[in-house]
DNA sequence: CGCGGTTGTCATGAATCTGTAATATCAACG
DNA sequence: CGTTGATATTACAGATTCATGACAACCGCG
């Protein structure tokens, strides 16, 4: 329930980026609209999404050159891109497919139908996502090799610091109050002072170097990973 | 803060149950006291508790039969048990959880790991509680992520500050007398000078800045947030 | 056993927040 | 206008909260 898709949108059209977004969040989704493919580039530089939702017109860039350009890039190639398009007809079907989408939607389409895509996206991605690697921003976490790197740089975290990091930037911008990082890194059966978590986003802060200014401290709340750290 | 917790307290030992009593009366908790599993169940039967501290050893029915036979009924088998026991070896702590409690604590325990494993078994229990963002116009507030921003510039609030902002922007348009927010967000027991809301205000009108404009004095009410506020 | 590395706790000082009171402004009304 | 009650602003001491460095217990390993 916690690690919902992040599902990301780009379609400058807004009526349709909220109808989308709407019925995404109902189902489990978490989406994030972009209205053009300069915002969209942006919010895969934040936090790279489980899924695109990419329409074929856009202002500026197409979606079609967008598409090519993940396709190409190291880091969003895995990311699988469904394609809207208003035309149904075979040359632009195939034009988009050609450009690496992985599906393509034709407007207007159903949301159940959507929806049904998307998941089946996510499946066919599913096995090799699994426990790879977490990003955001520049910093790195690959859960198999057990490797945290910073703008190429690889950082040496200790294990539970590498527990705290992981589940941090699978919950990218939210606080998370000390107890709820017990709960969910300790276990809530162990009895731990919640000060010690403190001692732990010392120590992780000092592994991450200048990294370090992702993880934000929340006064009277708890601790926060961003992209976007507010400039002090 | 109405809701306190009730914690069924079942306990032969009257020193040890008024102990316990008052420590979690102290916390928050609504303690309820039985000295035996017949006392007990009346208890359960008048009103259902949120969750059960059971000692092992009882006059009559033991603690494990009785953790099993709540483990059973439909309305009793969601609470959470916890076992007191004096042994803390394996088999006893094998048996207790194997009877169905979430949890057990050797005598003698600390009063504090007490609390703590209460709100553990308590927390596993509640959902998730999530932060929905609210908005006023262009202001814009996030709970989850614990962030204020206008016209997309992120704000600095402070925690009474932000408290504050919150409540108020959940209830737009409306005035909210002094008196009714120290209710609300400090809370109705505590005693503080309604003069000292005008100094959150205050802070509260700094942080926002030019923002601030939402936030109007009603002269001798109080205060109200608005998206349509009068012209100066 | 000793060793390096990890972990939870604590003491301390710095940074920030809080409630109150004193003072300055303001708005309404005669 | 001037009075008056209410609000705004400022200053401040006490209280919280956080960062940091030190430390002892612990662990796995040679």
């Amino acid at each position: 329930m916690k690690n919902n898709p992040r599902v990301l949108i780009v379609e400058d059209e807004p009526a349709i980026a909220e109808l989308v977004a709407v019925n995404l969040k109902h189902a489990g989704f978490l989406p994030i609209c972009a209205e053009d493919g300069e915002a969209a580039q942006r919010a895969i530089d934040a936090v790279l999404p489980d899924a695109i939702l990419l329409d074929w017109m856009l202002p500026g860039e197409s979606g079609l050159s967008l598409a090519r350009k993940w396709r190409k890039n190291a880091r969003t190639k895995a990311v699988p891109i469904l394609m809207l398009t208003a035309r149904g007809d075979e040359p632009d079907r195939i034009a988009g497919l050609d450009a690496g989408a992985d599906d393509y939607l034709t407007k207007p389409f159903s949301v159940q139908e959507m929806l049904a895509r998307i998941r089946a996206v996510l499946r066919r991605r599913a096995p090799e996502h699994v426990g790879e690697t977490v990003s955001l921003g520049e910093l790195l976490l690959d859960a198999m090799t057990h490797r945290v790197s910073y703008r190429g740089e690889v950082l040496k975290v200790g294990p539970t610091e590498f527990k705290l990091l992981h589940y941090m930037m699978e919950h990218p911008e939210r606080v998370h109050t000390r107890t709820q990082l017990l709960d969910k890194i300790w276990g809530d059966h162990v009895f731990i002072e919640d000060r010690t978590v403190d001692v732990h986003m010392r120590r992780l802060r000092v592994a991450l170097g200048s990294a370090s200014e992702l993880l934000e401290t929340v006064r009277g709340v708890g601790y926060r990973m961003t992209v976007n750290p507010a400039q002090g």
